[in-house]
DNA sequence: AAGTGGTCTAGACCACTCT
DNA sequence: GAGTGGTCTAGACCACTTT
């Protein structure tokens, strides 16, 4: 096979690195859509060829690429340009109160519009002191205790997205918010019923790059940062009900949002 | 210099790598604390004597928490536990209309609020065809011109941001709009002058890794992803007035945003 | 001058995928 | 079995920072 991608050569005169050089001709090769998602791109070998250097100059090229998001390496198959999952919108009405009145939870309604199929995960509910960022937000004391409600958002197979909620302990007893299935509508529809019906919600987003256990759990490649969301719901009388951490890859997801003006 | 933090040793029966194990102790350290904010980890030779490996492997374990963000390597100084820059938070009513109504432009605001020194920088103004993804929230045609304004922003002399506007050239004619220096309140005054009063923004954010230019614009360390903040303004009449494509280094920034619940 | 990280060479063996 | 990427060794020279 052919590889004219590899048109150019590297300048030893110049003060850039060789593999910096030859990183600058794979990059733009995608840029300019010579390479194209999910192509395939010139094995190491190819490049220890081509450009005259070692496995290991080759190999620090691919690294900056991967680094950057723009190639995966898959064992014993090849390097490939990444190919950009679907991205999911996140729209800022998507906790309205219309969009769950069906008894399905946010993720349920979202992921039947998009036509994928929604699962939940890993599902893991305990009562504990929650850290202390979080017990700032519900205005709780060092002794006062929570419910944590960890759990895995699948589509169609593949992770999206990993959540932890907390509510106050004292909000979730008698209610099946301590249960793994809290039942139609989700913890919200729970938290109504007992007379905490929701007002509204702050959403703080941060990115960064994942924890090794983050890209675990949500299968990342190298190069792909996540969101980080806490969210937390205020009642009519503008009590915290719930503060809910999620990390998403950031490559899946656009978050909208709308700003007042005045 | 003794180095407390080597305590452990590697595995050789295990599966995982011997780079892997050596960062896995290394972040368990900055994890645990026993290595905080700004100290300087072992240096390579250090890590080669203690684990009995040579430099490339030692690289490699360090390489890794660097793409996790959580060191930085200093040339002819050290590798260091990466310190988080002051988190500038930006909150959902940042263009409300009382923050600008005393001839100051958003950023300007905020960094006196903060108490540091805000810049501007590499001011560049040109007309153009948008880019089509900014034509179609401008409902412009494909002939349309647009404004275009791209700068940097500073704070304390660090670069924290950049920014480009786009204004449909129609709306810009006869005013200061495309001129480096807009004059008191930015851009937004002076649509606001033309009739053009603010109603709305929507922003649509995403994170990923910076490429190289970005990189070299905002001084970024490797392992910091960027956010991207695409903000579209409406007038009362619904029409889009403006777009501000934004680049800003994810470690230091925190979206704060308001949801409705009905 | 000594110590640090940055780049590069020249090999070796291994694990995984595909045919 | 052939080709791919993953890991590791053993060296070398260089650029930068500090003393």
């Amino acid at each position: 096979m052919s590889t004219p991608v590899l048109s150019q050569a590297i300048d030893p005169a110049s003060d850039r690195a060789v593999y910096r050089q030859i990183a600058d001709h794979l990059r733009a090769a995608i840029g300019q859509g010579a390479l194209s998602e999910g192509d395939q791109l010139p094995s190491e070998a190819q490049l220890v060829a081509h450009y005259g250097v070692t496995r290991a100059t080759a190999r620090n090229a691919l690294r900056l690429l991967q680094d950057e998001g723009l190639i995966t390496a898959e064992h014993g198959r090849g390097v490939y340009v990444r190919a950009r999952p679907p991205v999911r919108r996140l729209a800022s009405d998507r906790f309205a109160q219309r969009h769950r009145k069906e008894g399905k939870a946010a993720f349920t309604v979202e992921a039947e519009q998009a036509g994928a199929e929604p699962r939940v995960d890993m599902i893991k509910v305990t009562e504990e002191r929650p850290p202390p960022e979080v017990a700032d937000r519900l205005k709780l004391g060092s002794e006062d205790r929570a419910v944590v409600r960890s759990r895995r958002y699948l589509l169609d197979g593949r992770p999206v997205e990993t959540a932890v909620s907390y509510i106050p302990a004292d909000l979730a007893e008698g209610t099946p918010i301590a249960d793994p299935n809290p039942g139609p509508g989700g913890i919200y529809a729970r938290l109504e019923e007992q007379g905490h019906t929701l007002d509204r919600f702050t959403e703080e987003a941060s990115a960064r790059m994942p924890t090794p256990e983050e890209a675990r759990a949500l299968k990342l490649g190298s190069g792909v940062p996540v969101f980080r969301l806490v969210r937390t719901a205020y009642d009519l009388d503008g009590r915290a009900v719930e503060v809910c951490d999620t990390i998403m890859a950031a490559d899946a997801y656009l978050l909208s949002y709308e700003l007042p003006a005045h």
